[in-house]
Parts: C-alpha cells; sequence; structure tokens
DNA sequence: GTCTATATAGCGATAGAC
DNA sequence: GTCTATCGCTATATAGAC
C-alpha cells in the first residue's frame, strides 16, 4: 500500500506531465526563475492540480531532482571496472557522459544550476555516493596504473577534468553553439566533441592503445 | 564632462560597495535568486541608494556583467600567439585560467549562471568578441600543426574543453570539495587540478615538450 | 479528483522628508 | 545625496464549488 492514493492512470498521467514540463522549465530558469504557472501551462493542467500533487514549489523541484539523480547514476560508472581496458573503459565512459548530454541536457543543467546555487539539496548526494563512486573508481585508476596501462594521475581529478568537458556542451551550451555559429548542436558537432574529449583523455593520462 | 553627475569620492564609493556586493550576491542565487535588499544590506546601504544609482535590478545585474567582461577580455588570450612554443603557451594559458577561477571564482559563477540561463544578455559578446578570438586562436593552433609541434584536433573544441576543465573548479567548487571531503579548495588542490589539466591538454594534444 | 477564484506575502520600485 | 515609509504587482499557495 502506498503512502499516496493510487486510484488508476489519471495520478500518473498528471504527475509524469507535470515533472516532464517541471524539468523543462526548471532546466531553463533553474529553481528562483521558474514560475509555477509555467510548468502549469506546459503540462496543460490548472496550476492548483501541481500544489495538489506536490504540495510546494520546493517539492515538486525535489521530485524532479530525485528523478534526475536516481536515473543518473545508473548511467556511465558501470565502464570504470578493473577487469577492462582503460583504453575501452575510458572511451566507453566519455561516450556515455557525451550521450547524457546530448540526449538529456535539461537534466544536466539542472544539476549543473543546483551546483551553482551551493548545492543546498543534493549535496547529501555529492558527498555520500558520488564521492564514494570517485573512491571505487580511483582505485580501478590505481590499478591499471601499476599495471603500466596509464599514467599516475590524481584520478579524482581527471574525473572532475571528464564530467567538465562532457557536461559543458549540454550546460553551456548556448556558448558553444554561438562561438561555432550553429543554431543546434548536430551530430557532426557531438561527434567532434567525442573525438577531442577522447584524445586529450586517452592521450593525455598516457593510456595506450587496447589490443 | 561625465553623463552621470560626479561630484566627488561618495558616489564612486557607494557604487564600487554596491558593484561588489552585487557580484557576491548574484554569484550566489543568479539573477532571479538575488534579492536587492540583500544586495544593499552586504554593501552597507539602504535599498534605495541601490535604485537611485543603478535604476533597476536588471541594471545593476549588467552592470556587474560588463565589469566581468572587461576584466576578463585581457586574461589569457594573449598566450596564444605564434611565436611562443605551445607547450609554454597552452601551459600558461590553462594556468591563467585556473587562476581566474581560483581568484574570482564568483566572477565566474555570474558568466556560468547567465550561460545557463540561455545567456540572454551576454549573447552578443559570445557571437562576436568571444567567436573571434577562438577563430584567431584557432589559426595559431593551425599554424603550430602544421609545424609539427602539436595534433591537428578541432582547435574550438579543444577550448571548450580548456574552458570546461579550468572554470568547474570555481563553478561546481562545491561538488568538488564534496568529494574531496574539503572545507575550502586550498593551493594543493589547485596544484593537484593544474598539474592534471596541464597533462591532459599537453600529451592530449600531442605537444612535444618546448626545448 | 479537478478546477476557478482568491488570499497572503514578498519583492522591485518610488515618493517625499531631510 | 541619502534615507524611511510605502505603493503596486506578481507569485505561491489555498479555499471551496463542482
Amino acid at each position: 500500500m502506498d503512502s499516496l492514493p493510487e486510484t488508476g492512470t489519471a495520478r500518473r498521467d498528471s504527475t509524469a506531465a507535470i515533472l516532464a514540463a517541471a524539468e523543462r522549465v526548471f532546466a531553463r530558469g533553474g529553481f528562483d526563475g521558474a514560475r509555477m504557472n509555467e510548468i502549469a501551462t506546459e503540462a496543460g493542467l490548472p496550476k492548483a492540480n501541481l500544489h495538489y500533487y506536490f504540495g510546494t514549489k520546493e517539492r515538486l523541484y525535489r521530485a524532479v531532482l530525485e528523478a534526475i539523480l536516481t536515473q543518473w547514476l545508473d548511467a556511465a560508472a558501470e565502464w570504470i571496472v578493473p577487469g577492462r581496458h582503460p583504453a575501452e573503459a575510458l572511451t566507453g565512459y566519455v561516450q556515455a557522459k557525451l550521450d547524457h548530454a546530448r540526449l538529456r541536457p535539461e537534466a544536466s543543467r539542472i544539476f549543473a544550476a543546483e551546483l551553482l546555487r551551493g548545492a543546498p539539496l543534493v549535496m547529501p548526494f555529492l558527498a555520500g555516493e558520488q564521492r564514494r563512486r570517485v573512491q571505487d573508481m580511483s582505485l580501478v585508476f590505481a590499478h591499471w596504473a601499476t599495471q603500466g596501462l596509464m599514467d599516475h594521475l590524481p584520478p579524482a581529478h581527471v574525473f572532475f577534468c571528464i564530467w567538465a568537458m562532457t557536461q559543458t556542451y549540454a550546460d553551456f551550451d548556448v556558448q558553444i553553439r554561438a562561438v561555432l555559429a550553429q543554431d543546434a548542436l548536430d551530430g557532426q558537432t557531438f561527434a567532434d566533441a567525442a573525438a577531442t574529449v577522447t584524445a586529450l583523455v586517452l592521450k593525455g593520462c598516457g593510456v595506450r592503445a587496447a589490443d
């Protein structure tokens, strides 16, 4: 039995529509820039329904953030395992992060805006789950380095750099579009991005090509 | 003769205090998150004075942005000139960008928040001055590449990556602090960052050591 | 459960005394 | 030029009809 009433598909449809609309609107203006009215219009529902389902604007924002974090967690980290060759692992990791930037830019921007605000809501995630994952992946890096498969660089900083390089194509795409004079980031641009980031990471970490 | 009355140092002191306070407050919450009241309190002045000097919140925000862009322009691009060896040039460029992230994190965050919002105000700068600078620096990269001093990578994307890697230490420092379990990013952390980013860029671009 | 109409608060902006 | 007091609007949130 759920804590919330579950009377059929109406609730699921409405909440899903609200969450999808909220993600788009929060991505455009952040928490403070978003208007409940705008979310309601975009979801095709009266504003009062948002409050009926989620109570307050902050709880709706939390729900959006949690959905983002949940689906984010499964994404790329599984590439970094000791059994794999670092060339293959890092190529897959970078590609998975770039795919996320291309396919779910709103999610990336909401997360970026939350960090810019000082991460009042996702701090527990950062200091917990994410910190642990970086520690785990750092052990794999150390393993590869002692085997002579890659250089000794501070693993955490390598991840900070990979996150930054890949997420910039979602978070700051307006800058990239302006510099490249493009209306939208197309497949060719993301292919160039993948080639560049992969080259910087693989050659930068001294990874020799996989056999 | 100025368009604004200049009766002495009172105006200059007040406007300077307001701009400094505004930069801090806008850096914390972005345009929408900032409160004129908060800026006034932090500047030690009544709120009405902000409107007396700057008219509206948006014009105060524009003034902060312009100050940031002005001092940003002179910063790092002068490293990328054909006469220099790419090893020295890229090392200096990365270091200059990291110094900016360490010394003026609020400026970096305000710019990041502006990009996240779709760059309504700095779009002319992006499509004009910044695009031209990237084109100029790209020519230098092409020059170095034809001389065999570095690999052929898409120059614009290399800059996107360098910007991302260096600015992440200002914009998303809360994430880095959480993962590293540090209260504040200290000199050692920035030294590790410099070593990592420089390694990724130099080795990633296939730059051989300068003679 | 769903919607219309409204209450309440907070913010940007201003009037007007000094 | 500087400040206090206040206006008017907008946005979140809710009351209550259906």
